[in-house]
DNA sequence: TAAACATATAAACTGTCATTTATATGTTTA
DNA sequence: TAAACATATAAATGACAGTTTATATGTTTA
C-alpha cells in the first residue's frame, strides 16, 4: 500500500512533530517570550521586566519552550539564561504574521 | 517611548495573529486535513474517506480551518468543496517540520 | 413529495491549558 | 549560617478544545 508524500516530503501520517511544535507557538505570551530572546539570551528576570507578566507565568512558558526544544538553558550565578535554540524558529513567525496579515486584507477587501 | 520591532518586522505588542494561526496549525486531524487538500479542492466525503476519520470531526476541523481563513468553501450540487486559501501555509508546515526534525536530532546526538 | 445522500450542528464528556497565589529550591553575600 | 535574591514548582481555578453520539439541514433523484 502507497503512502502519499505530497511531494512537499510532508508525511500525512507522521505529522506529530511539527502539530506539537505549532502548539508551542500557539500562545502570544510564548511568542513574546521567543522575540525577546531572539537577539541574546535573557535571564528569567530580565524577561520577566520587559514583558510585564509575572515570573511564575514567565517560568510556566519558559518550561514549555524548553519541553518542545525551542530554547536552550544555561546558569550563570544565580541567574538562569534562556536562548533560542534555533533563529529559523523567527523565520517561521514572520512568516506565520505575513500570512495572517494577509489572509485578514483579503477577508476585508474582497 | 519606543516599542521595539525586532528588526524582524514583529512587534511584540501585536502577536495575536501568528498565535491564532499557529493554534489552528497546532492539530493533527488539522494538518492532514490541509496537507490532504493541497494540491486541489475536495469534498467533504473525500476527506473523510482518505483520512478515515468520523464525518463530524473532519466538519468540526473544517469549520476551524475557516474561521482562520486557511480554506475557502465552495458548493457544487450536493457537494462542499474546500480548498487551500493560501498554499504559503505548506511551505510554513515545511519549515515546522524541518525545525522539529533538526531540534530531534540534535537532542540524540549531543 | 418521499427517500437517499452530503454536510452541518448540538450536546455531552474528557482532558488540557493559561493564569494566579502560595511556597519551595537553590545561589550568593554579609 | 542567616538573610536576600533568582527561579522553579504545586495547587487551585476557570476556560477551552478534541472527540463521540445523535440529530438537523439542505440537496438531489425517483
Amino acid at each position: 500500500m502507497l503512502k502519499k508524500n505530497y511531494k512537499n516530503g510532508l508525511k500525512i501520517e507522521n505529522l506529530q512533530a511539527p502539530a506539537f511544535l505549532a502548539k508551542s507557538l500557539s500562545d502570544e505570551n510564548r511568542l513574546r517570550i521567543l522575540l525577546c530572546i531572539s537577539n541574546r539570551k535573557k535571564s528569567v528576570s530580565a524577561i520577566v521586566e520587559e514583558l510585564q507578566l509575572s515570573q511564575p507565568l514567565i517560568s510556566h512558558h519558559l518550561k514549555e519552550l524548553k519541553r518542545s526544544l525551542l530554547v536552550k538553558v544555561e546558569r550563570e550565578g544565580p541567574f538562569i539564561y534562556y536562548e533560542l535554540a534555533d533563529k529559523r524558529v523567527i523565520d517561521i513567525l514572520m512568516n506565520l504574521d505575513k500570512l495572517a496579515t494577509d489572509l485578514l486584507t483579503r477577508r476585508k477587501t474582497f
